[in-house]
DNA sequence: ATGGTCGTTCCACGA
């Protein structure tokens, strides 16, 4: 089973992007964020023409998240527990059926700047949710993926120029320290727990020709619980699609599970 | 050293 999570910024701006790299990469299960749209117009006919069911929690203009698979899906639930007024569309759950049933989580983690704000009071209260969330999946003991953008630097090898984070709430304390709070629940971290070596990232802003220069940072992630882990199988990152014609800032991520 | 770019929606904001 090939799980992919992909921050696409926009389905209006992506779709013939999204569409060319499921027909080359063919995952399983497509784990999309920043679909910026409402559950209306995402233009799902494309996607199930293709073999995918689509299964939206979308917003108007910002946020948005996003499930594609070719494979049948069970408990669709939206939106993370733990606060009834937060409105933003950042959170989507679903079980795959597969070889083994997966459940995965398609999340897109404020952002958090500037900081100090209301806006990182939001980030890290969100991942205080997100953990508990965490907490409650892992007594299922079953395989369990979470995956998507979370705007996160884990370390400082997951940066390019990692002193121009310092500040920024990707890699501040506090947010490095509430993401290591979910692993340290159990969860593996994929692609780090495979490639052990710094450079290799997942976006790449759109200024300054970062990409040209390959001033990246690795923050779209998948964790997986104890019983996914057992599973593993393989992990990628999609880097070269950045390169292509209208590109998306992030770039896909990837695991071959053996479910 | 600095500024720089997109996407969505509407003429600004988020990243």
């Amino acid at each position: 089973m090939k799980i992919a999570t992909f921050n696409i910024n926009g389905i209006k701006a992506r779709f013939e992007a999204l569409q060319a790299w499921l027909r080359e990469a063919e995952p399983d299960v497509a784990l999309l964020q920043e679909i910026k749209s409402v559950d209306e117009a995402f233009p799902r006919e494309l996607f199930e023409d293709m073999g995918y069911r689509v299964e939206t929690h979308g917003q108007k203009s910002f946020n948005g998240v996003a499930i594609l698979s070719r494979l049948p899906l069970e408990d669709v639930a939206r939106g993370l527990p733990g606060d009834d007024r937060d409105e933003q569309a950042r959170w989507i759950e679903a079980t795959v059926i597969g070889d083994r049933a997966v459940r995965v989580c398609g999340l897109y983690l404020p952002n958090g700047n500037p900081v100090p704000g209301p806006k990182y009071d939001y980030k890290l209260a969100w991942m205080e949710r997100m953990r508990l969330r965490a907490l409650d999946l892992l007594a299922g003991e079953e395989p369990v993926v979470m995956a998507g953008d979370y705007n996160i630097i884990p370390q400082d090898m997951d940066a390019a120029k990692p002193e121009a984070w310092r500040e920024d709430a990707l890699a501040r304390p506090e947010s490095r320290a509430a993401f290591r709070r979910i692993l340290n629940l159990g969860f593996t971290e994929a692609f780090r727990t495979r490639v052990p070596e710094a450079g290799h990232y997942s976006f790449w802003d759109y200024q300054a020709g970062a990409w040209q220069r390959n001033n990246g940072i690795r923050i779209d992630h998948l964790l997986l619980s104890p019983q996914a882990a057992d599973l593993l199988r393989e992990v990628g990152i999609d880097k070269e699609i950045r390169g292509r014609e209208k590109p998306s800032d992030h770039v896909p991520v990837w695991i071959d599970l053996d479910a």
